[in-house]
DNA sequence: AATGCCGGGAC
DNA sequence: GTCCCGGCATT
């Protein structure tokens, strides 16, 4: 019945059988997050209890991978302009993703990556009462941003001979532009409640995408009802209940306003969750990121770079070890052990996609910004300076205000620079919240993750981008071809670096699963 | 010494 | 099926 978890139970990390698992948060030092949420909550028994990992103690040699130190990163954020061929591109995706599910299992007609966090949110469920709140909350709005997508809510038709995904998008655009709403801001920061799942606190609110804007194509049946109120104890569950998933944990009569969840962003949120030790949340996890990962085709010819967030500071290095301790060191001052994070630099950096043409251009040019001046202030935050119109550096103490809605949402993406790095786009969306027990209550910062654009080439050529599991020997490098004979078996060799080099041991959870298992990367092919 | 990953082994 | 590691080739 429930046996089968018994068998998880990695090797050091606390086996997360029924337990909430004392998930470690990270305590936020000095540094203020920016935009602080603090929720007056007096206490909440689950949180404070959750407070274990206090001890940062002299112990400076801790078993490097493993153990994740606190929250894992959240640094990727891919966001994508939402063009045609990139909707289509992610359509297509979890197409192939749920097709593959079919083919060798049995018939499961949601995809994959939502009934993963289904799972998760059951689990969630089934944990004992009340301290997973936030969690719920997060869970929630994580897969409510998934399943409200057409492709899950209405299949595919076919329509000449074409796959037609109805509403899709609408949907991947709404998703794109989407941003927090004031109402959750509002109400989280001066409710003097936690947001609970129950009544007077942050809603996001979502919409159908534009009911029936296009008339060619027929929407799908998104209406307000679909999200019913929110039903608190776990559902009979173990049926692969489709469509059910979004009708969890809002009672909300839906707002006007129509904006959902962005990828990226509800990535973060579930990275942060509280029960991040959970199986049910790692998996999960794991699935996202490599939604995230295909979403935009980020195969060859991509080359992976880190990006510092910080104010004037635009340092683009090439590994996340890199980064990590860039932030570390120059910006938050942690001089003494440029070892061992805490978590607090996954908010200041981002990963970003580079053309692997313009990267030598680029790189040449790269850090034009002033060294100096950087680690002065050390509660500045990175704040992606907002349209140039803006005055540099005016510390304009954005108070928590909704950090986007002072930016009209629909230019945005038309922002196009060959640089992505260098240009902070003027978008802000709702990113990550962290939550800190900080003694008697915990406050919720949130900060914008960044927008990046790479010239994605679009190429025609292949209008069959999946196959990951069948595609090498493209043994077409030799000019010299070799006389005949001696089959000479040795393996080139990728050039490319490759998942543990580019993230380092210290992340592995961002290591593309292959190379978590010591095989063949999937994620940087050559 | 570090990296990439095949083969093989546990559950 | 998922997950991990010994060990070796490669750098
Ligand atoms: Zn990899």
């Amino acid at each position: 019945m429930l046996m089968k978890d018994a068998s998880r139970a990695s090797t050091s990390e606390p086996n997360r059988r029924e337990e909430v698992d004392s998930g470690k948060l990270v305590t936020w030092g000095n540094s203020e997050a920016r935009e602080r949420l603090s929720l007056g909550a007096e206490e909440q028994p689950g949180f404070s209890a959750q407070a274990t990992a206090e001890r940062s103690g002299p112990d400076r040699q801790r078993p490097p991978m493993r153990e994740t130190p606190g929250l894992g990163p959240c640094p990727l954020m891919l966001h994508s302009p939402p063009t045609a061929s990139s909707c289509d591109r992610f359509l297509h995706l979890l197409l192939t993703k749920e097709k593959e599910k079919t083919d060798s299992g049995k018939e499961k007609s949601a995809a994959p990556v939502i009934q993963s966090l289904k799972r998760w949110q059951r689990s969630l469920f089934r944990k004992s009462s009340e301290e997973l709140d936030m969690d719920k909350v997060t869970a929630a709005m994580v897969l409510t941003s998934l399943s409200t997508s057409p492709l899950v809510r209405s299949p595919p038709v076919r329509q000449n001979g074409e796959v037609r995904l109805p509403g899709v998008r609408d949907w991947v655009l709404t998703l794109c532009l989407c941003e927090r709403t004031e109402g959750l801001s509002g109400s989280w920061k001066e409710g003097g409640g936690v947001p609970s799942s129950t009544s007077s606190s942050g809603y996001w609110s979502w919409s159908a995408p534009s009911d029936q804007s296009n008339p060619s194509t027929p929407s799908p049946p998104l209406s307000a009802d679909s999200f019913k109120p929110f039903r608190s104890p776990a559902p009979p569950d173990d049926g692969i209940d489709e469509a059910e998933a979004s009708n969890l944990l809002f009672d909300e009569p839906i707002p006007r306003k129509r904006k959902l969840l962005p990828i990226p962003s509800l990535l973060q949120l579930l990275e942060l969750s509280t029960a991040h030790c959970s199986g049910e949340h790692r998996q999960a996890v794991r699935d996202v990121r490599e939604l995230q990962w295909e979403w935009l085709g980020c195969r060859n010819s991509m080359k992976v770079m880190f990006k510092c967030l910080w104010k004037n500071c635009g340092k683009v290095l090439s590994t996340a070890v890199g980064i990590q301790k860039h932030i570390r060191t120059i910006h938050l001052g942690r001089v003494g052990e440029s070892d061992y994070s805490d978590g607090e630099e996954d908010f200041y950096y981002t990963e970003i996609k580079l053309n692997t043409d313009s990267v030598a251009d680029g790189l040449s040019s790269l850090a034009p910004v002033s060294p100096s001046q950087s680690l002065a202030s050390p509660p500045t935050f990175p704040i992606p300076d907002s349209s140039r119109t803006e005055t540099p550096c005016a510390k304009t103490e954005t108070k928590l205000m909704t950090p986007l809605s002072r930016s009209a949402p629909t230019t945005l993406y038309l922002v196009h620079t060959d640089h992505a790095y260098q240009a902070t786009p003027p978008v802000n969306i709702p990113g990550s919240a962290k939550f800190t027990p900080n003694g008697s209550n915990f406050s919720i910062s949130w900060q914008s993750p960044p927008v990046t654009f790479t010239g994605i080439p679009v190429s025609p050529t292949h209008s069959h981008p999946v196959g990951t599991g069948e595609q090498r020997q493209h043994t077409h490098t030799v000019l010299s071809s070799p006389p005949r004979g001696t089959v000479s078996l040795r393996k080139p060799r990728g050039e490319g670096k490759k998942c543990r080099k580019v993230y380092g041991m210290e992340n592995r959870d961002m290591w593309c699963t292959a190379c978590r298992w010591k095989k063949a990367c999937q994620r940087f092919i050559d």
